[in-house]
DNA sequence: CATCAATAGATGTATATACAAATAATGTTA
DNA sequence: TAACATTATTTGTATATACATCTATTGATG
């Protein structure tokens, strides 16, 4: 694949600050596809297994629907149509949150968590190799990414 | 917004290699979110402005809808779509292809091409300001993404 | 030249994203 | 406590993504 100049065969950028939005751009989509590759398998979308991640982190507590939302990759997206999803799969179980009826309290399911930690391993391996940097750079990665949104 | 961990209020990750992946989902929808609100009043999406983009960098020169699609940021996206859609504004022109009449030869409007710069100063203005990054940072930024997807 | 594989593009379908609006429950305040 | 703002979630709609399939044309081969 090599520079972003070659990859989408464009001549030159305005300056490395617009030509570093077009990359992440580009290495989004890079990651994606070689991801979707992995979860198809399992019937499920990255988002979905993002989620799961999610309500395991809980440990067993559970979490509404917003604070999913907060903490999901895509901040755009709708958590509450996901959840619905995954809930027709069995992966998740919905609860009114009895101290409060506006909120809906959202658990994994014992078929969630064996899902999640089936995948899991993969998905781990995976991104190592889809990453062709060595530890020093992919902190230095790290760094400027947090900087970057900061 | 800082550092990854807190955004999505994960404790941590199984390695850098996997941090680095999340936070590159993460930093993509932190800027995609960051720029709708720049191409909305204008009724195009940011992949429709990149293939206006890639259209005006041909100089008048017709370009195929695969040749679109190949340098395109969103490989799985679909050209022949966007270029209808564009072509319903009236900001691309649609030819049968004269040498293969299997090909389609795309070419951008005088339409297109004003919209395009009345757009692109301020994508270009707002991409900086998006990236919070000196220009060692984001120097070094382009270098690490053009490697990782080496 | 007839056949068949390869290629370009369009189209169908399911899911996801983006954003607005609706619904329902709760909190606040006159 | 009645009225109103706020909050949590769902729903509606348009567009985009992901992927398979279809159609038309071209190129290759017997």
């Amino acid at each position: 694949m090599g520079k972003i100049e070659e990859a989408i065969r464009q001549r030159e950028f305005k300056d490395p600050y617009n030509k570093a939005v077009v990359n992440l751009l580009f290495t989004h989509s890079y990651l994606v596809s070689a991801q979707s590759a992995l979860f198809k398998p399992c019937d499920i979308s990255p988002e979905q297994y993002n989620v799961l991640r999610i309500l395991r982190g809980q440990n067993g507590a559970p979490t509404t629907v917003s604070s999913i939302q907060e903490r999901m990759l895509n901040k755009m997206s709708n958590a509450s149509r996901l959840v619905e999803k995954l809930k027709m799969k069995e992966l998740v179980r919905r609860e009114e949150c009895p101290s409060d009826r506006r909120q809906v309290d959202v658990l994994i399911t014992e078929k969630g968590l064996e899902l999640l930690q089936s995948l899991e391993k993969q998905v781990e391996d995976a991104n190592r190799q889809f990453v062709n940097l060595n530890l020093e750079e992919v902190e230095q990665l790290n760094f400027l990414l947090d900087k970057l949104r900061g």
